[in-house]
Formats: C-alpha cells, structure tokens, sequence
DNA sequence: GTCTATAATAGGATAGAC
DNA sequence: GTCTATCCTATTATAGAC
C-alpha cells in the first residue's frame, strides 16, 4: 500500500490550477490526472463524486485559503487604507497581474453552474463583505460601503476578462492601481 | 434538394444564443443540431471546420450585428449623452439586464482562445475605441477617455460574472446605471 | 441543403489487484 | 492509496442517399 505521493492539500492546488487554466468542461480528467501525478482511479479514491466533487472540494480549499491568506491578514494591519493595500497585493499575486483565470468566474461559467450555485454565491459575498467592512471601517457610509465593494468586485472580475481577450495585462495592473486611489476615498 | 430551412444569419443566431448559454465546450454538437433545427451533417455543410468554425462564424457575425445595431445607429444620435445612453440602452438589452452570459468572454474562456484571439481582440478593441470615441467627443481629454473606455467594458464584463456568480441581477442594473452617470462627466 | 447511418475517439467512471 | 485494465456513453466527425 504506497504510501501518499501528494498530500489532500497539494492535490487541491494542483486541481485548483488546472480548473483555473482550462475551465470546467475543458479540463479533462487525462488533463487533471497529469496535474496531479494520480491516475485517474486514484482522483476517485481522493474524490468519490469525479470532476463536479473536484471543483467543489477546490471551491471549498480556495475558500479555506482566502480565509487564511487574504481575510485573516486584514485583521493584523493596522489602517483600513494599509488593509486595501494588503488585499490588493494579495489579489495582484494570486491572479498572476492578470495572467491567471478566476476559479469562481470558470465555475460560473461552466455548465454544472448550478451544482456549485451556493458556495459560489458564498464565495462572492464574502470578499464583497471584507471590502465593505473596509469601507466602513474608513468612515464611509454604508450605502457608499456597500457599492464600493460590490464595484470593487465587479472591476478585478472584469478586468481578468479583458485582460485575457486583449493579450493586454496592462488593464489589470490600472485597474488595481485605480482601486488602490479610489475605493477608500471620500464620497463626492 | 430541400431549401434551407433558415437562413444562414438565423441559423448564426441560434448558434450565438447556444454558445453564449453554454459555453464553447459546454455547447455539444447535439444542442447546437437542436438549437438550429439542423441534424450534424447540415451543420457541417455550413461549418465544414466543425464547432471552432461555427464559434469564429458566430464571432463575425456579433461583430457585424455589433455594427448596425450599436455602432452605426451612434451617429445618428445628437449629442455625446444621446449616443452614450442609446450604447447602453443596446447593452442592456443585448444581455438582458445581466442574465445573458458575452459570447466574447466564453470565448476568452475556451481552451481554443489562441483560434479566436485576434477576432477577439479586435472586438474588445472596437468596443472600447467606441466608448472612447464618445469620451473625447464630450470633450474629456485623450488621456481620460482611454481610461474611461476602458473601464467601461470592464464593470461590463465584470457585472456579468458577478451576477451571474451571486444570482443577483441588480448588480447589472446599477453597474449600468452607473456608467451612465460617470462615463462622461467631467475630470475630477 | 438536408437527411440517415455510422465511424472514430475521447470522456467520465468503475472493478479489482497489490 | 495507488495502480492496470476495462466499460460505457457522449462527442466529434464523415459517408453517401435523396
């Protein structure tokens, strides 16, 4: 009985890459077993259900490391402005300047969609939630919180899509620049 | 010899509205057949490359509905504010307040991207040269207008994935409203 | 230009040995 | 927990009649 080669969790970031370049439908079992290093029967002993246990099990491991690497980091920094900072850096690292997809945009696109409908819904109301509390937390109200966050969203989601239809990472690296300047400032 | 059932054009509409609904690999050859009316074989007498022929057929097509339902109709629109709220009158509609998926992200997101990439470039590009095109027309400096249209297809793009990840189509609405408010006011 | 029929293959999934 | 071998179905694609 070999003994693990991958832990649980290097498997997941491994999924979570390949699902992240390929998309749902386009990532293969062939393709997510090459990621891994596990045959495919060995993928079914990790993940009983197949493709859609995958990306839900990688939806739910992406959530765990937002929580840790993204969310929990806010509450060490000290200002709200070094705190957008921090989650800025963070997302400009994870999404590679724009070179890399969105896991929740790939799942929302994907066919299944439905099968991961509330862990994504989740997904996203937590990170507009963080930057709405930011918000609030800088002295805006809540109304102005509340749009702040949801447009914060709406622009790094965007700019990924343009990013990868233009060939132009360019737009990535603005946009979070424009919401470094923009997102904690006073309401006109 | 049977006459065509539907006109190639109608027949690029279907495939359109089945590609946007589903995604490039998410859209079988067997929901394209029935979203057509058309069995496999007659689609492969249109589209002799198969799927990724009909996907770039499908692009030229957007591109050319693009062009004389919102681009040309532009220029008969008075002022820049007309012709700004007649371009989004058009978005609106074309994807029906958010529920309706952008053929052009799909196809961003498809593992065949590098087929599409220079139509789709071209068509993100035409896109944002319109809305930059208005910009200067009002007056904002080139500088500004660039980033503006930029912008704008971005929180277009972007309020697509949201709502459609967060099943809250509001997210659209004000995302547009928005756009109608900021897009041409003046520098701050 | 549309159809029926069929091929060829890739995809997802399972059984069972070690 | 990993493997080899196999199954079944869906998918893409083609041949050829009308």
């Amino acid at each position: 009985m070999p003994a693990p080669i991958l832990s649980k969790e290097e498997v997941l970031d491994r999924l979570l890459d390949t699902f992240r370049d390929r998309g749902y439908e386009g990532a293969s079992l062939a393709e997510l077993s090459a990621a891994t290093g596990l045959v495919k029967s060995s993928l079914y002993h990790y993940f009983p259900g197949g493709k859609a246990d995958m990306a839900a099990q990688v939806l739910a491991h992406l959530d765990r490391q937002l929580a840790t690497n993204v969310y929990e980091p806010l509450r060490s920094a000290r200002t709200p402005a070094k705190k957008l900072g921090a989650m800025l850096d963070s997302i400009d690292a994870f999404y590679e300047g724009g070179r890399k997809a969105c896991l929740l945009e790939r799942l929302v696109a994907s066919v299944d969609r439905t099968r991961f409908r509330r862990p994504l819904r989740s997904a996203f109301t937590v990170w507009m939630e963080a930057v709405e509390a930011l918000c609030l937390e800088a002295g805006l109200p809540k109304t102005v919180a509340r749009a702040r966050a949801e447009d914060f969203v709406v622009r790094v989601e965007g700019a990924l899509i343009v990013c990868a239809g233009t060939d132009d990472y360019t737009v990535f690296a603005r946009t979070i620049r424009n919401l470094r300047a923009t997102v904690l400032a006073p309401p006109r």
